[in-house]
DNA sequence: TGAAATGTTGGGGCG
DNA sequence: ACGCCCCAACATTTC
């Protein structure tokens, strides 16, 4: 008697679970393959169903036509496309994250709740209200490690306080590496929810499509990367950045399907980490100097020269062919990203912060733990950043990466060294301005 | 993941 | 044949 109790209670708990829903939050993890949120869930449940959240925290600072946000979009589309071969689709709602959970648990019988662990300051305390609200309603959740080979406090120093020199981070990295198995997961998507939604038309999300388009990735051209990454004109680019930011591809992916020998480009995947562990660590250097010392610096931060700077008006045809490729693309080439830099900060004397800012609308792979720490260490204000004497004199850039002139006549139209505009500041007397205005401002 | 300034060396012109 | 000068080429130091 009591038995059959049992099992007719277990029966309809059963019934009940299987009603349920279990929810992947998916945010900058858009594919099916190797994502360890949705790996672990359809292990563990059935129903499992994906969510995307459009965060109106973040869209409502963006432009109607934020190519970034048609990215996103239409990598739902392709997700959901996927989905239908199992009956599945992806819920996606644009709104307030929070507003938006409380309504999904109001609405759902929800069993679980999982998501990859986003490490910019905003989403890490986004994510905890969803936490904290998620531990109230007594609804089960699980957070996982995916967009990184290793977390902050995986790669620590001996006394356990965390790199910020890059040599050393790598090394460690690197010998931490050979030491765990990263291969990519293999899902069985049999536990999706069975589902029909639709996802709103990018006029339904209250966004226009950009013109501006993200790149397919190649991983073929990997193999030259040491030989050829310097160059602008030899489009060698792997166009793996806003993959990688968006989670179209996942790193575990990318670093399985890397041909032999390509140190130098992994090195670069482990930059990626190193400004990750970086921000996560020092979330302070969103707003500040990395460095305190370089504080006193008297940034001229004059409007008219940052203007032909967005612009590629600058006069130094690489600068300007750079911001010209940025503004056409939503892509720089990483050697013109160091020279474009370079010139904001030290010819012009604009505080990083401005550039960062505008990097940060315009770049289709913007992330900010990279942008912040590629931007400090052009301005010298990072850790491990370039002295700040060391200035990048934009003529010489020309004569040793592009000399044929290929890449500034690719986005210049019609270059013509005789005709073209003189140089908004001289270089030697910005150089000198510089080492000047540093020297006073560094104590 | 610099470039400029300064220092050193050695070959060739020339008296 | 010798010493002197010039300067390109390379090396080192400095910013």
């Amino acid at each position: 008697m009591i038995k059959n109790a049992l099992t007719n209670l277990s029966k309809s708990v059963f019934l009940y679970l299987d009603f349920m829903i279990n929810i992947v939050w998916i945010r900058r993890d858009l594919r099916l393959e190797d994502n360890t949120a949705l790996h672990h869930a359809l292990k563990s449940y059935n129903n499992v169903q994906l969510l995307f959240i459009f965060d109106d925290a973040i869209l409502n600072e963006l432009p109607l036509d934020d190519a970034r946000v048609t990215f996103i979009h239409q990598s739902l589309l392709e997700l959901d496309k996927q989905l239908k071969a199992y009956n599945s689709s992806v819920y996606c709602i644009r709104g307030n994250v929070q507003e938006v959970w409380k309504q999904l648990l109001n609405d759902y019988s929800i069993q679980s709740v999982h998501f990859n662990r986003d490490y910019e300051p905003y989403a890490t305390e986004r994510d905890q209200k969803i936490v904290d609200l998620l531990n109230k309603s007594g609804v089960k959740h699980q957070t996982y490690k995916d967009h990184v080979i290793f977390e902050k406090n995986e790669i620590l120093k001996a006394d356990l306080s965390p790199y910020t020199v890059y040599t050393p981070y790598k090394n460690k990295w690197l010998a931490a590496f050979k030491n765990q198995n990263s291969t990519p997961l293999k899902s069985n998507f049999k536990t999706l929810n069975q589902s029909n939604y639709i996802i709103p038309s990018i006029e339904e999300l209250g966004f226009t499509t950009s013109q501006i388009k993200v790149k397919p990735y190649t991983l073929e051209s990997i193999e030259n990367y040491a030989q050829t990454r310097d160059f602008p004109s030899i489009d060698n680019t792997s166009y793996l950045s806003p993959h990688l930011r968006f989670g179209t591809i996942s790193i575990r992916q990318v670093i399985k399907q890397l041909p032999q020998e390509s140190e130098v480009f992994l090195s670069e995947l482990i930059w990626r980490e190193f400004f990750t562990q970086i921000l996560a660590h020092f979330p302070q250097v969103q707003a500040n100097n990395f460095k305190s010392k370089y504080n006193g610096i008297e940034w001229r931060n004059n409007k008219d020269d940052f203007e032909k700077w967005c612009k590629g008006e600058t006069g130094y045809p690489i600068v300007d062919a750079g911001m010209r490729q940025l503004n056409q693309t939503g892509y720089m080439h990483n050697r013109v990203r160091m020279i474009v830099a370079g010139f904001l900060c030290k010819h012009l004397l604009i505080d990083w912060k401005w550039g960062e800012a505008y990097f940060a609308k315009k770049l289709l792979d913007y992330d900010l733990a990279a942008n912040n720490g590629n931007w400090q260490w052009s301005a010298g204000t990072g850790c491990d950043a370039a002295p700040y004497f060391r200035i990048f004199n934009p003529t010489e850039q020309i004569k040793k990466f592009d000399k044929d002139l290929t890449y500034i006549k690719t986005w210049v139209k019609d270059f013509n060294e005789l005709t073209y505009p003189k140089p908004m500041v001289d270089h030697k007397f910005a150089r000198e301005r510089c080492l000047q205005t540093y020297r006073k401002g560094i104590n």
